[in-house]
DNA sequence: TGAGTTGTTCCGCATTGCGGAACATAATTT
DNA sequence: AAATTATGTTCCGCAATGCGGAACAACTCA
Protein backbone atom coordinates (compact mmCIF):
# COMPACT_ATOMS: atom_id res chain seq x y z
CA UNK A 1 0.00 0.00 0.00
CA UNK A 2 2.62 2.53 0.63
CA UNK A 3 5.40 3.21 -1.66
CA UNK A 4 8.14 2.46 0.68
CA UNK A 5 6.93 -0.75 1.07
CA UNK A 6 8.77 -2.86 3.90
CA UNK A 7 9.64 -6.42 2.24
CA UNK A 8 9.57 -7.82 5.68
CA UNK A 9 6.35 -6.06 6.73
CA UNK A 10 3.02 -9.27 6.38
CA UNK A 11 0.08 -7.33 5.45
CA UNK A 12 -2.27 -9.91 6.17
CA UNK A 13 -1.06 -10.71 9.74
CA UNK A 14 -1.76 -7.02 10.04
CA UNK A 15 -4.88 -7.04 8.87
CA UNK A 16 -6.10 -9.78 10.64
CA UNK A 17 -5.09 -8.30 13.95
CA UNK A 18 -7.05 -4.88 12.81
CA UNK A 19 -9.76 -6.75 12.59
CA UNK A 20 -9.54 -8.28 16.27
CA UNK A 21 -8.21 -4.55 17.18
CA UNK A 22 -11.56 -2.80 15.80
CA UNK A 23 -13.81 -4.26 19.01
CA UNK A 24 -14.07 -1.80 21.59
CA UNK A 25 -15.02 -1.57 24.90
CA UNK A 26 -18.81 -1.74 24.71
CA UNK A 27 -18.97 -3.61 21.42
CA UNK A 28 -21.24 -6.04 20.88
CA UNK A 29 -21.23 -8.93 17.75
CA UNK A 30 -20.05 -7.50 14.71
CA UNK A 31 -20.70 -7.96 11.06
CA UNK A 32 -18.01 -8.57 8.08
CA UNK A 33 -19.69 -4.93 6.55
CA UNK A 34 -19.51 -3.34 9.99
CA UNK A 35 -15.81 -4.64 10.35
CA UNK A 36 -14.67 -4.19 6.61
CA UNK A 37 -15.57 0.02 7.48
CA UNK A 38 -14.10 -0.18 10.79
CA UNK A 39 -10.73 -0.97 8.91
CA UNK A 40 -10.69 0.65 6.05
CA UNK A 41 -11.33 -2.68 3.72
CA UNK A 42 -12.77 -4.36 1.43
CA UNK A 43 -16.16 -7.11 2.11
CA UNK A 44 -14.44 -10.20 1.09
CA UNK A 45 -10.97 -9.42 2.62
CA UNK A 46 -12.87 -8.94 5.42
CA UNK A 47 -14.77 -12.08 5.04
CA UNK A 48 -12.18 -14.32 4.72
CA UNK A 49 -9.86 -12.86 7.78
CA UNK A 50 -12.73 -13.48 9.96
CA UNK A 51 -12.85 -16.97 8.36
CA UNK A 52 -9.89 -17.89 9.94
CA UNK A 53 -9.96 -16.40 13.00
CA UNK A 54 -12.79 -18.20 13.68
CA UNK A 55 -11.61 -21.40 12.65
CA UNK A 56 -8.59 -20.44 15.26
CA UNK A 57 -10.95 -19.83 17.92
CA UNK A 58 -10.29 -16.02 18.62
CA UNK A 59 -13.96 -15.27 17.31
CA UNK A 60 -17.07 -16.83 17.36
CA UNK A 61 -20.10 -16.72 15.67
CA UNK A 62 -23.65 -15.60 17.13
CA UNK A 63 -26.68 -16.41 15.56
CA UNK A 64 -27.34 -13.85 14.07
CA UNK A 65 -23.88 -14.58 12.30
CA UNK A 66 -22.10 -11.82 13.42
CA UNK A 67 -18.93 -12.14 15.29
CA UNK A 68 -17.44 -11.85 18.25
CA UNK A 69 -14.10 -11.92 20.16
CA UNK A 70 -14.13 -15.60 21.52
CA UNK A 71 -12.04 -16.66 25.04
CA UNK A 72 -9.05 -17.96 23.09
CA UNK A 73 -7.99 -13.95 22.67
CA UNK A 74 -7.57 -13.80 26.88
CA UNK A 75 -5.62 -16.25 26.72
CA UNK A 76 -2.89 -14.50 24.47
CA UNK A 77 -3.29 -11.94 26.85
CA UNK A 78 -2.81 -13.82 29.72
CA UNK A 79 0.59 -15.19 28.95
CA UNK A 80 1.85 -11.16 28.42
CA UNK A 81 0.99 -10.64 31.92
CA UNK A 82 2.08 -13.73 33.25
CA UNK A 83 5.81 -12.46 32.57
CA UNK A 84 5.29 -9.29 34.46
CA UNK A 85 7.05 -10.39 38.01
CA UNK A 86 6.53 -7.12 39.16
CA UNK A 87 2.97 -7.75 38.75
CA UNK A 88 3.08 -9.39 41.60
CA UNK A 89 5.10 -8.29 43.67
CA UNK A 90 3.10 -5.33 44.16
CA UNK A 91 -0.23 -7.36 44.30
CA UNK A 92 -0.83 -7.29 47.87
CA UNK A 93 0.80 -4.18 48.67
CA UNK A 94 -1.78 -2.63 46.20
CA UNK A 95 -4.54 -4.54 48.01
CA UNK A 96 -3.44 -3.16 51.47
CA UNK A 97 -3.16 0.78 50.03
CA UNK A 98 -6.44 0.40 48.70
CA UNK A 99 -8.27 -0.85 51.75
CA UNK A 100 -6.30 1.80 53.65
CA UNK A 101 -7.48 4.22 51.97
CA UNK A 102 -10.66 3.26 50.50
CA UNK A 103 -9.52 4.40 46.93
CA UNK A 104 -8.46 2.24 44.05
CA UNK A 105 -5.11 1.66 42.97
CA UNK A 106 -3.94 0.20 39.54
CA UNK A 107 -0.62 -0.54 37.92
CA UNK A 108 0.31 0.54 34.71
CA UNK A 109 2.55 0.44 31.11
CA UNK A 110 2.31 2.83 28.30
CA UNK A 111 1.41 1.60 25.33
CA UNK A 112 2.09 4.37 22.39
CA UNK A 113 0.06 7.71 23.86
CA UNK A 114 -2.15 5.17 26.17
CA UNK A 115 -1.66 3.53 29.45
CA UNK A 116 -2.70 -0.23 29.33
CA UNK A 117 -4.15 -1.00 33.27
CA UNK A 118 -1.98 -4.60 34.27
CA UNK A 119 -3.71 -4.22 37.67
CA UNK A 120 -6.16 -2.90 39.61
CA UNK A 121 -7.74 -2.98 43.00
CA UNK A 122 -10.83 -1.07 43.19
CA UNK A 123 -12.36 0.26 46.03
CA UNK A 124 -15.44 -1.66 46.17
CA UNK A 125 -18.82 -1.02 44.58
CA UNK A 126 -16.96 2.00 42.57
CA UNK A 127 -18.34 2.07 39.70
CA UNK A 128 -18.71 4.20 36.34
CA UNK A 129 -15.32 4.10 34.64
CA UNK A 130 -13.84 0.98 33.81
CA UNK A 131 -11.01 -0.03 36.04
CA UNK A 132 -10.28 -3.40 34.49
CA UNK A 133 -6.83 -5.17 33.72
CA UNK A 134 -6.32 -4.38 29.49
CA UNK A 135 -8.45 -1.14 29.55
CA UNK A 136 -6.94 1.88 28.35
CA UNK A 137 -6.57 5.72 29.21
CA UNK A 138 -5.14 8.39 27.81
CA UNK A 139 -1.55 9.23 28.63
CA UNK A 140 -1.14 13.41 28.74
CA UNK A 141 -4.34 13.86 31.22
CA UNK A 142 -4.37 11.68 33.55
CA UNK A 143 -1.81 10.89 36.48
CA UNK A 144 -0.61 7.93 35.99
CA UNK A 145 0.24 9.12 32.37
CA UNK A 146 2.07 11.29 33.26
CA UNK A 147 4.07 9.75 35.75
CA UNK A 148 5.06 6.83 33.03
CA UNK A 149 5.94 10.10 30.76
CA UNK A 150 8.16 11.11 33.30
CA UNK A 151 10.06 7.99 33.75
CA UNK A 152 11.13 8.37 29.81
CA UNK A 153 14.62 9.24 28.64
CA UNK A 154 13.98 13.19 26.78
CA UNK A 155 14.58 11.35 23.61
CA UNK A 156 11.56 9.12 24.33
CA UNK A 157 9.84 11.94 25.37
CA UNK A 158 10.57 13.59 22.26
CA UNK A 159 9.14 11.15 20.60
CA UNK A 160 5.75 10.59 22.28
CA UNK A 161 5.35 14.48 21.94
CA UNK A 162 4.88 13.81 18.45
CA UNK A 163 2.61 11.71 18.26
CA UNK A 164 0.32 13.60 21.04
CA UNK A 165 0.34 16.67 19.01
CA UNK A 166 -0.88 14.54 16.03
CA UNK A 167 -3.53 13.38 18.52
CA UNK A 168 -4.38 16.44 19.72
CA UNK A 169 -4.23 18.65 16.86
CA UNK A 170 -5.42 22.20 17.84
CA UNK A 171 -5.92 21.43 21.53
CA UNK A 172 -2.64 19.97 21.72
CA UNK A 173 -1.08 23.76 23.06
CA UNK A 174 -3.61 23.68 25.95
CA UNK A 175 -2.68 19.89 27.02
CA UNK A 176 0.97 20.72 26.21
CA UNK A 177 0.96 22.93 28.71
CA UNK A 178 -0.71 21.30 31.86
CA UNK A 179 1.91 17.90 30.96
CA UNK A 180 4.72 21.12 31.21
CA UNK A 181 3.35 22.27 34.75
CA UNK A 182 3.13 18.86 35.72
CA UNK A 183 6.46 17.90 35.02
CA UNK A 184 7.56 20.80 37.05
CA UNK A 185 5.73 19.83 39.86
CA UNK A 186 6.96 16.37 39.30
CA UNK A 187 10.55 17.55 39.58
CA UNK A 188 9.81 18.98 42.94
CA UNK A 189 7.50 16.66 44.61
CA UNK A 190 8.23 13.51 42.87
CA UNK A 191 4.54 12.55 41.95
CA UNK A 192 2.50 13.65 39.20
CA UNK A 193 -1.53 15.11 39.78
CA UNK A 194 -4.57 14.88 37.69
CA UNK A 195 -7.79 16.74 39.38
CA UNK A 196 -10.24 16.20 37.28
CA UNK A 197 -8.70 16.38 33.98
CA UNK A 198 -9.34 13.00 32.64
CA UNK A 199 -12.83 12.29 34.24
CA UNK A 200 -14.29 15.59 36.00
CA UNK A 201 -15.11 14.12 39.21
CA UNK A 202 -11.85 11.72 39.43
CA UNK A 203 -8.47 13.20 41.00
CA UNK A 204 -5.59 11.06 40.94
CA UNK A 205 -2.09 10.90 41.82
CA UNK A 206 0.74 8.53 40.49
CA UNK A 207 4.63 7.66 40.59
CA UNK A 208 6.55 5.98 38.29
CA UNK A 209 8.43 2.77 39.34
CA UNK A 210 12.36 3.33 39.37
CA UNK A 211 13.83 0.50 37.29
CA UNK A 212 11.14 -1.06 36.21
CA UNK A 213 11.15 -3.35 32.95
CA UNK A 214 9.08 -2.53 30.99
CA UNK A 215 8.42 1.14 32.68
CA UNK A 216 5.40 0.85 35.30
CA UNK A 217 3.97 3.36 37.16
CA UNK A 218 1.26 3.24 40.32
CA UNK A 219 -1.91 4.99 40.33
CA UNK A 220 -4.25 6.13 43.29
CA UNK A 221 -7.31 7.42 42.19
CA UNK A 222 -10.84 8.17 43.79
CA UNK A 223 -14.14 10.00 43.63
CA UNK A 224 -13.41 14.20 43.27
CA UNK A 225 -15.59 14.80 46.22
CA UNK A 226 -13.96 13.09 48.84
CA UNK A 227 -10.12 14.78 49.34
CA UNK A 228 -9.09 18.30 48.45
CA UNK A 229 -6.19 18.46 46.20
CA UNK A 230 -4.46 19.65 49.37
CA UNK A 231 -5.00 16.13 50.86
CA UNK A 232 -4.04 14.00 47.93
CA UNK A 233 -0.76 15.94 48.20
CA UNK A 234 -0.30 15.62 51.78
CA UNK A 235 -2.04 12.19 52.97
CA UNK A 236 -2.42 10.09 49.46
CA UNK A 237 0.52 10.86 47.61
CA UNK A 238 3.24 10.05 50.14
CA UNK A 239 1.84 6.24 50.68
CA UNK A 240 1.74 6.03 47.06
CA UNK A 241 5.69 7.31 46.42
CA UNK A 242 6.59 4.87 48.99
CA UNK A 243 4.69 1.90 47.38
CA UNK A 244 6.43 2.84 44.31
CA UNK A 245 10.12 2.99 46.16
CA UNK A 246 9.35 0.01 48.06
CA UNK A 247 8.61 -2.08 44.47
CA UNK A 248 11.81 -0.31 42.53
CA UNK A 249 14.26 -2.97 41.82
CA UNK B 1 0.01 -27.46 3.22
CA UNK B 2 -3.21 -29.54 2.95
CA UNK B 3 -4.28 -31.05 -0.81
CA UNK B 4 -7.80 -29.95 -0.32
CA UNK B 5 -6.83 -26.24 1.54
CA UNK B 6 -9.14 -23.76 2.39
CA UNK B 7 -8.93 -20.60 -0.62
CA UNK B 8 -10.69 -18.91 2.33
CA UNK B 9 -7.97 -19.42 5.38
CA UNK B 10 -5.17 -17.11 5.60
CA UNK B 11 -2.12 -18.52 6.05
CA UNK B 12 0.13 -15.85 6.82
CA UNK B 13 -2.51 -14.35 9.89
CA UNK B 14 -2.85 -17.84 11.55
CA UNK B 15 0.89 -18.17 11.71
CA UNK B 16 1.16 -14.87 13.21
CA UNK B 17 -1.00 -15.58 15.63
CA UNK B 18 0.85 -19.33 16.50
CA UNK B 19 3.72 -17.47 17.29
CA UNK B 20 1.82 -14.60 20.12
CA UNK B 21 0.22 -18.12 21.21
CA UNK B 22 3.39 -19.84 21.69
CA UNK B 23 4.28 -17.78 24.50
CA UNK B 24 2.93 -19.61 27.72
CA UNK B 25 2.75 -18.98 31.26
CA UNK B 26 5.95 -18.40 32.59
CA UNK B 27 7.55 -17.91 29.47
CA UNK B 28 10.18 -15.06 29.57
CA UNK B 29 11.40 -13.38 26.26
CA UNK B 30 11.65 -15.80 23.12
CA UNK B 31 13.79 -15.56 20.44
CA UNK B 32 13.22 -16.16 16.79
CA UNK B 33 14.80 -19.66 16.58
CA UNK B 34 12.72 -20.61 19.67
CA UNK B 35 9.50 -19.36 18.09
CA UNK B 36 10.57 -21.01 14.70
CA UNK B 37 10.54 -24.28 16.92
CA UNK B 38 7.70 -23.79 19.02
CA UNK B 39 5.43 -23.05 15.98
CA UNK B 40 7.22 -25.59 13.11
CA UNK B 41 8.13 -22.63 10.98
CA UNK B 42 11.23 -21.54 8.86
CA UNK B 43 13.15 -18.75 10.64
CA UNK B 44 13.26 -16.12 8.16
CA UNK B 45 9.20 -16.78 8.16
CA UNK B 46 8.86 -16.16 11.47
CA UNK B 47 11.37 -13.35 11.47
CA UNK B 48 9.24 -11.36 9.50
CA UNK B 49 6.54 -12.54 11.11
CA UNK B 50 8.34 -11.20 14.90
CA UNK B 51 9.27 -7.81 12.79
CA UNK B 52 5.54 -7.43 12.18
CA UNK B 53 4.14 -7.82 15.45
CA UNK B 54 6.69 -5.59 16.78
CA UNK B 55 5.69 -2.77 14.25
CA UNK B 56 1.77 -3.58 15.43
CA UNK B 57 3.12 -3.38 19.26
CA UNK B 58 2.01 -6.89 20.02
CA UNK B 59 5.50 -7.78 20.68
CA UNK B 60 8.52 -5.93 22.29
CA UNK B 61 12.12 -6.58 21.60
CA UNK B 62 14.12 -6.44 24.96
CA UNK B 63 17.73 -5.37 25.22
CA UNK B 64 18.75 -9.27 24.06
CA UNK B 65 16.83 -8.99 21.02
CA UNK B 66 14.54 -11.57 22.13
CA UNK B 67 10.67 -10.55 21.77
CA UNK B 68 8.08 -10.92 24.52
CA UNK B 69 4.39 -10.00 24.23
CA UNK B 70 3.65 -6.08 24.70
CA UNK B 71 0.22 -5.14 26.59
CA UNK B 72 -1.30 -4.16 23.26
CA UNK B 73 -2.31 -7.77 23.38
CA UNK B 74 -4.25 -7.32 26.56
CA UNK B 75 -6.52 -4.53 24.97
CA UNK B 76 -7.57 -7.05 22.96
CA UNK B 77 -8.73 -9.64 25.93
CA UNK B 78 -10.17 -6.94 27.44
CA UNK B 79 -12.88 -6.29 24.19
CA UNK B 80 -13.18 -9.98 24.57
CA UNK B 81 -14.53 -9.25 28.18
CA UNK B 82 -16.58 -6.15 27.89
CA UNK B 83 -18.76 -7.81 25.89
CA UNK B 84 -19.99 -10.65 28.61
CA UNK B 85 -22.60 -8.74 30.77
CA UNK B 86 -22.96 -12.08 32.70
CA UNK B 87 -19.28 -10.91 33.87
CA UNK B 88 -20.43 -7.70 35.15
CA UNK B 89 -23.48 -9.07 37.09
CA UNK B 90 -22.30 -12.12 38.57
CA UNK B 91 -19.28 -9.94 40.39
CA UNK B 92 -20.52 -8.74 43.32
CA UNK B 93 -22.20 -12.03 44.24
CA UNK B 94 -18.88 -14.11 43.58
CA UNK B 95 -17.67 -11.46 45.81
CA UNK B 96 -19.98 -12.61 48.36
CA UNK B 97 -19.71 -15.97 48.21
CA UNK B 98 -15.93 -15.97 47.85
CA UNK B 99 -15.76 -13.73 51.30
CA UNK B 100 -18.59 -15.88 53.49
CA UNK B 101 -16.86 -18.92 52.13
CA UNK B 102 -13.39 -18.44 52.30
CA UNK B 103 -12.98 -20.34 49.27
CA UNK B 104 -11.91 -19.17 45.64
CA UNK B 105 -14.94 -18.73 43.42
CA UNK B 106 -14.14 -18.34 39.39
CA UNK B 107 -16.67 -17.89 36.07
CA UNK B 108 -15.32 -19.69 33.08
CA UNK B 109 -16.38 -20.36 29.57
CA UNK B 110 -15.18 -23.42 27.64
CA UNK B 111 -12.42 -22.91 24.84
CA UNK B 112 -11.95 -26.56 23.43
CA UNK B 113 -10.90 -28.69 25.77
CA UNK B 114 -9.79 -26.38 28.58
CA UNK B 115 -11.87 -23.61 31.18
CA UNK B 116 -10.97 -20.20 30.28
CA UNK B 117 -11.41 -17.72 33.69
CA UNK B 118 -13.08 -14.87 32.92
CA UNK B 119 -14.00 -13.20 36.82
CA UNK B 120 -11.94 -14.57 39.66
CA UNK B 121 -12.26 -13.90 43.12
CA UNK B 122 -9.83 -15.61 45.07
CA UNK B 123 -10.12 -15.75 48.66
CA UNK B 124 -6.71 -13.50 50.20
CA UNK B 125 -3.23 -15.35 49.95
CA UNK B 126 -4.34 -18.41 48.02
CA UNK B 127 -1.35 -19.05 45.99
CA UNK B 128 -0.09 -21.84 44.11
CA UNK B 129 -1.67 -22.17 40.87
CA UNK B 130 -3.04 -19.65 39.00
CA UNK B 131 -5.81 -18.39 39.32
CA UNK B 132 -6.54 -15.15 36.74
CA UNK B 133 -8.38 -14.02 34.22
CA UNK B 134 -6.88 -15.63 30.58
CA UNK B 135 -5.65 -18.40 32.29
CA UNK B 136 -6.91 -22.15 31.73
CA UNK B 137 -7.44 -25.67 33.39
CA UNK B 138 -8.76 -28.84 31.86
CA UNK B 139 -12.22 -29.74 30.68
CA UNK B 140 -12.49 -32.81 31.48
CA UNK B 141 -10.83 -33.09 35.33
CA UNK B 142 -12.05 -29.89 37.30
CA UNK B 143 -15.30 -29.17 37.93
CA UNK B 144 -15.74 -26.05 36.29
CA UNK B 145 -14.95 -28.08 33.31
CA UNK B 146 -17.52 -30.79 33.36
CA UNK B 147 -20.48 -28.19 34.66
CA UNK B 148 -19.63 -26.46 30.76
CA UNK B 149 -19.58 -30.00 29.36
CA UNK B 150 -23.04 -31.28 31.45
CA UNK B 151 -24.34 -28.16 29.49
CA UNK B 152 -23.79 -29.01 26.10
CA UNK B 153 -26.06 -30.88 23.28
CA UNK B 154 -25.46 -34.08 23.18
CA UNK B 155 -24.10 -33.32 19.60
CA UNK B 156 -21.45 -31.30 21.47
CA UNK B 157 -20.03 -33.54 23.82
CA UNK B 158 -20.06 -36.01 21.59
CA UNK B 159 -17.56 -33.74 19.55
CA UNK B 160 -15.68 -32.86 22.28
CA UNK B 161 -15.78 -36.35 23.99
CA UNK B 162 -13.59 -36.78 20.42
CA UNK B 163 -11.38 -34.35 21.00
CA UNK B 164 -10.68 -35.72 24.31
CA UNK B 165 -9.84 -39.37 23.29
CA UNK B 166 -7.41 -37.38 21.02
CA UNK B 167 -5.63 -35.74 23.54
CA UNK B 168 -5.46 -38.57 26.30
CA UNK B 169 -4.97 -41.18 24.22
CA UNK B 170 -4.34 -44.23 26.32
CA UNK B 171 -5.31 -42.61 29.71
CA UNK B 172 -8.66 -41.57 27.92
CA UNK B 173 -10.52 -44.43 29.33
CA UNK B 174 -9.89 -44.37 33.05
CA UNK B 175 -10.66 -40.12 31.87
CA UNK B 176 -13.83 -40.92 30.55
CA UNK B 177 -15.26 -43.40 33.35
CA UNK B 178 -14.60 -40.65 35.59
CA UNK B 179 -16.32 -38.06 33.38
CA UNK B 180 -19.22 -40.78 33.38
CA UNK B 181 -19.82 -40.78 37.02
CA UNK B 182 -19.62 -37.12 37.21
CA UNK B 183 -22.82 -37.05 34.64
CA UNK B 184 -24.72 -39.56 36.25
CA UNK B 185 -23.67 -37.91 39.85
CA UNK B 186 -24.43 -33.90 37.99
CA UNK B 187 -28.25 -35.72 36.97
CA UNK B 188 -28.88 -36.76 40.53
CA UNK B 189 -27.48 -33.46 42.63
CA UNK B 190 -27.37 -30.91 39.91
CA UNK B 191 -23.69 -29.92 40.60
CA UNK B 192 -20.15 -31.02 39.39
CA UNK B 193 -17.35 -31.51 41.31
CA UNK B 194 -13.66 -32.47 41.44
CA UNK B 195 -11.84 -33.88 44.62
CA UNK B 196 -8.08 -33.92 43.89
CA UNK B 197 -8.48 -34.54 40.40
CA UNK B 198 -7.14 -32.08 38.76
CA UNK B 199 -4.76 -30.55 41.36
CA UNK B 200 -3.98 -33.28 44.41
CA UNK B 201 -4.88 -30.53 47.29
CA UNK B 202 -7.56 -28.82 45.47
CA UNK B 203 -10.98 -29.55 46.16
CA UNK B 204 -13.98 -27.98 43.88
CA UNK B 205 -17.32 -27.70 43.10
CA UNK B 206 -18.96 -26.19 40.32
CA UNK B 207 -22.72 -25.76 38.29
CA UNK B 208 -23.38 -24.29 35.00
CA UNK B 209 -25.40 -20.91 34.51
CA UNK B 210 -28.67 -21.86 32.34
CA UNK B 211 -29.25 -20.02 29.43
CA UNK B 212 -25.77 -18.16 29.33
CA UNK B 213 -24.20 -17.28 25.52
CA UNK B 214 -21.86 -18.12 25.32
CA UNK B 215 -22.49 -21.06 28.39
CA UNK B 216 -20.04 -20.10 31.40
CA UNK B 217 -19.98 -21.81 34.88
CA UNK B 218 -19.50 -20.83 38.41
CA UNK B 219 -16.54 -22.97 40.27
CA UNK B 220 -16.20 -22.78 44.05
CA UNK B 221 -12.64 -24.14 44.77
CA UNK B 222 -10.46 -24.42 48.01
CA UNK B 223 -7.73 -26.45 49.74
CA UNK B 224 -8.14 -29.83 50.02
CA UNK B 225 -7.68 -30.28 54.36
CA UNK B 226 -10.22 -27.43 54.66
CA UNK B 227 -13.43 -29.27 53.99
CA UNK B 228 -13.98 -33.09 53.55
CA UNK B 229 -16.09 -33.96 49.88
CA UNK B 230 -19.29 -34.36 52.29
CA UNK B 231 -18.90 -31.20 53.52
CA UNK B 232 -18.26 -29.75 50.07
CA UNK B 233 -21.50 -31.79 48.90
CA UNK B 234 -23.48 -30.52 51.96
CA UNK B 235 -22.19 -26.85 52.57
CA UNK B 236 -20.80 -25.15 49.24
CA UNK B 237 -22.76 -26.82 46.58
CA UNK B 238 -25.96 -25.85 47.59
CA UNK B 239 -24.78 -22.05 47.43
CA UNK B 240 -23.17 -22.55 44.54
CA UNK B 241 -26.31 -23.57 42.99
CA UNK B 242 -28.22 -21.66 44.33
CA UNK B 243 -26.09 -17.74 42.66
CA UNK B 244 -25.86 -19.95 39.56
CA UNK B 245 -29.99 -20.19 39.26
CA UNK B 246 -29.97 -16.52 40.20
CA UNK B 247 -27.57 -15.47 37.72
CA UNK B 248 -29.57 -17.78 35.16
CA UNK B 249 -30.97 -15.94 32.30
C1' DT C 1 -42.94 -8.24 -4.83
C1' DG C 2 -38.97 -5.36 -5.13
C1' DA C 3 -35.40 -2.62 -2.93
C1' DG C 4 -32.74 -2.66 0.77
C1' DT C 5 -29.78 -5.05 3.73
C1' DT C 6 -26.53 -8.41 4.88
C1' DG C 7 -22.67 -12.43 4.36
C1' DT C 8 -20.50 -15.85 1.06
C1' DT C 9 -18.26 -17.46 -3.03
C1' DC C 10 -16.02 -17.33 -7.42
C1' DC C 11 -11.97 -16.66 -10.21
C1' DG C 12 -8.17 -14.65 -12.83
C1' DC C 13 -4.33 -11.84 -11.79
C1' DA C 14 -0.15 -9.99 -9.71
C1' DT C 15 1.33 -9.21 -5.30
C1' DT C 16 2.83 -11.02 -1.40
C1' DG C 17 4.98 -13.60 1.37
C1' DC C 18 7.78 -17.77 1.14
C1' DG C 19 12.05 -20.07 2.58
C1' DG C 20 16.70 -21.64 1.29
C1' DA C 21 20.96 -19.71 1.53
C1' DA C 22 24.20 -16.21 2.31
C1' DC C 23 25.28 -12.76 5.57
C1' DA C 24 26.09 -10.62 9.80
C1' DT C 25 26.99 -10.47 14.93
C1' DA C 26 27.78 -12.23 19.31
C1' DA C 27 29.17 -15.52 22.78
C1' DT C 28 32.05 -19.81 23.81
C1' DT C 29 35.46 -22.91 22.97
C1' DT C 30 40.03 -24.83 21.55
C1' DA D 1 43.43 -15.43 18.21
C1' DA D 2 41.39 -18.49 15.35
C1' DA D 3 37.61 -21.69 15.31
C1' DT D 4 33.10 -23.01 16.53
C1' DT D 5 28.49 -22.62 17.55
C1' DA D 6 24.84 -20.07 18.28
C1' DT D 7 22.11 -16.43 17.41
C1' DG D 8 19.08 -12.78 14.31
C1' DT D 9 18.78 -10.35 9.68
C1' DT D 10 18.64 -9.85 4.77
C1' DC D 11 18.62 -11.13 0.00
C1' DC D 12 16.19 -12.70 -4.03
C1' DG D 13 13.80 -15.37 -7.53
C1' DC D 14 9.74 -18.11 -7.68
C1' DA D 15 4.99 -19.33 -7.38
C1' DA D 16 1.55 -19.89 -4.26
C1' DT D 17 -1.21 -17.00 -1.81
C1' DG D 18 -4.29 -13.89 -0.83
C1' DC D 19 -6.49 -10.02 -3.19
C1' DG D 20 -10.84 -7.70 -4.37
C1' DG D 21 -14.33 -6.69 -7.90
C1' DA D 22 -18.39 -8.75 -9.08
C1' DA D 23 -21.86 -12.13 -9.06
C1' DC D 24 -24.59 -14.72 -5.87
C1' DA D 25 -27.44 -15.98 -1.95
C1' DA D 26 -30.18 -15.26 2.08
C1' DC D 27 -32.87 -12.44 4.95
C1' DT D 28 -35.54 -8.11 6.28
C1' DC D 29 -38.49 -4.47 5.69
C1' DA D 30 -41.86 -1.58 3.19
Amino acid sequence: MNEDQDRLFVTALARGLDVLAAYQAGDRALGNTELAQRCGLPKSTVSRLTYTLCKLGYLSQDESGKYRPAPAVLTLGFAALSGLDLRERAREPMRRLSEETGLSVTLGVRQGTRVVYVETCRALTRVGIRLEVGSTVPLATTAIGRALYMALAPAEQQEVVCLLADEYGARWPEVAARLQVAQTTYGETGFCASYGEFEPDIHAVAVPIAGSAPAMAINCSGPAYRLTPARWAEEIAPQVVKLAAQLAV
